[in-house]
RNA sequence: GUGGCCUUAGCUCAAUCGGUAGAGCAUCGGAUUGUGGCUCCGAAGGUUGCGGGUUCAAGCCCCGUAGGCCACCCCA
């Protein structure tokens, strides 16, 4: 196949299958979303490309190389947008944008779509990828910290992943992160500290990255550093200890991982991420999320707090294909209508509609071929049974064949809706 | 954005030293009149990702390119 005919790099058709798989997880979201009060919206799936320079930050790789422009052929609009590379910032942008700081607080939402990234793709990467979002806006308090973090928790058990680990740390805020910044530069420019290239880069961009760095020469230099959590002014100290005790409250065990870092420059105090250490080559962070009380003012709106995740639902299905669960119930025709004439379509497709216009569950097989065929055909598209069409259509009579079973019956036409109806069984039973 | 590995039928894979591409599964059809899963027979399906080069001859060697994957970067 010509290359220019494949889907675009890092997009992949989703076939029934996995379409399924992620339907479920979809659905088990949505639930979990209404169940815990946050209720579902949309954003674009693109927006004015300076909400995501202003809100994530222009300097942060999601924004720097990874935004996906948007470029209108014509209009003064050109290259103004780019598709949304996470859901928070648009959410946001709506909240200010829809006056929601008159709804009671905190309002309370959830979205599940498509973002897209300019990155280099790979098996869980992928340049449109599907997130579930939840956000909680206008309670600055640490027990909605506590709360995002346990339903994200519960999102990953009901699915069928229970050996997800949950990753906590406090970044700080402006009170607090710049001096222990300048405490953590100073600790790796010290005498007799010899950085590798990477690093030093790093020192200069990001320099909390240089705390969870890969490279074993680091591990004795790290060993020695500051940890943000010594560090936090006493507001800050306070609220992380809060989320802690309510989380310890509900039982919810979870790691405290001063190397944490979120890649988003919005966030401050509560850094959380799920994990899972998979198989060679798996993407592990499931998702993660944060605090962050500055991001409503700085898209306009007044200070307003707010705390909230993403999950790759990706990531999720592909760790559910790997752990061999998450096999999706797949609805299947109650019956399929085959009949002895293979010419004679026309009764076959006649009494299925009958039967659908019933609230049946029902395919007809639509095929010139024989009966051996059709009856062939219906086992394995996993149908209960076969109405069969012949002779006795005069007389107002089918053949009901069980296919499971194998045994059969001649039964009114009339009596056949009620008799399906009894036999409709929910898809995935057994 | 950096480095590496891979690419043959829809899928999983063969193809000797460079000698003109094959199997299994899946699909479709047949096995005497209106009955499925098993079995048997058959058909269709390929510019060997794409483009160049070397050679009498390239799926195989060389270069480029696209895509996938892996490790980084980063993140979901």
């Amino acid at each position: 196949m010509p290359p220019s005919l494949r889907a675009p790099r890092g997009t992949r058709d989703l076939l029934p299958d996995e379409r399924a798989a992620f339907a479920r997880v979809e659905r088990i979201a949505r639930d979990l979303a209404a169940r815990y009060g946050y209720r579902d919206m949309e954003t674009p799936l693109f927006e004015q490309a300076a909400i995501f320079e202003r809100g994530i930050g222009a300097a942060t790789d999601v924004v720097e190389k990874e935004l996906f422009r948007v470029s209108p052929s014509r209009g003064e609009e050109r290259e103004a947008w780019a598709l949304r590379p996470e859901a928070t910032a648009g959410i946001c942008r709506a909240y200010v944008e829809h006056g929601m700081q008159t709804w009671p607080q905190p309002v309370r939402l959830s979205l599940s779509g498509p973002m897209f990234r300019y990155d280099r793709p790979q098996a869980g990467r992928y340049r449109q990828f599907w997130q579930w979002d939840v956000e909680a806006i206008g309670d600055a308090g640490p027990a909605v910290d506590a709360e995002l973090v346990e339903l994200g928790a519960r999102f990953y058990r009901d699915a069928g992943l229970p050996d997800v680990e949950i990753l906590l740390n406090s970044i700080g805020d402006a009170a607090c992160r710049p001096a222990y910044l300048a405490r953590l530069v100073a600790h790796y420019r010290a005498d007799g500290i010899h950085l590798p290239e990477l690093e030093r880069r790093r020192l200069e961009t990001n320099p909390l990255r240089l705390l969870d760095s890969k490279d074993p020469a680091m591990a004795e230099v790290n060993a020695g550093a500051p940890r943000i959590t010594d560090h936090l002014c006493p507001a800050c100290a306070q609220h992380f200890a809060a989320v802690r005790a309510h989380l310890d409250a509900m039982g919810i065990t979870y790691r405290v991982e001063p190397g944490l870092v979120r890649g988003l420059d919005y966030y401050v105090r509560t850094a959380f991420e799920f994990y899972r250490r998979g198989e060679e080559g798996q993407q592990q962070a499931l998702g993660g999320g944060g605090r962050y009380d500055g991001l409503i003012e700085l898209l306009g709106g007044k200070p307003t707090a707010g705390i909230g995740f993403a999950l790759g639902l990706d990531r999720v299905v592909l760790a559910l294909a790997a752990a061999g669960t998450g096999a999706p119930a797949e609805a299947v025709p109650v019956a399929v209508v085959v009949g002895a004439d293979p010419g004679n379509t026309l009764d076959r497709l006649r009494i299925a509609t009958d039967l659908r216009g019933a609230g049946l569950p029902v395919r007809a097989d639509l095929a010139v071929r024989k009966l051996g065929r059709q009856l062939e055909a219906a086992v394995r598209d996993g149908a209960q049974f076969a109405v069969i069409l012949g002779d006795e259509l005069a007389a107002g009579e089918v053949q009901l064949r069980d296919l499971d079973g194998g045994s059969q019956k001649t039964v009114a036409l009339a009596d056949l809706p009620a008799l399906l109806r009894r036999k409709v069984r929910a898809p995935g039973a057994p």
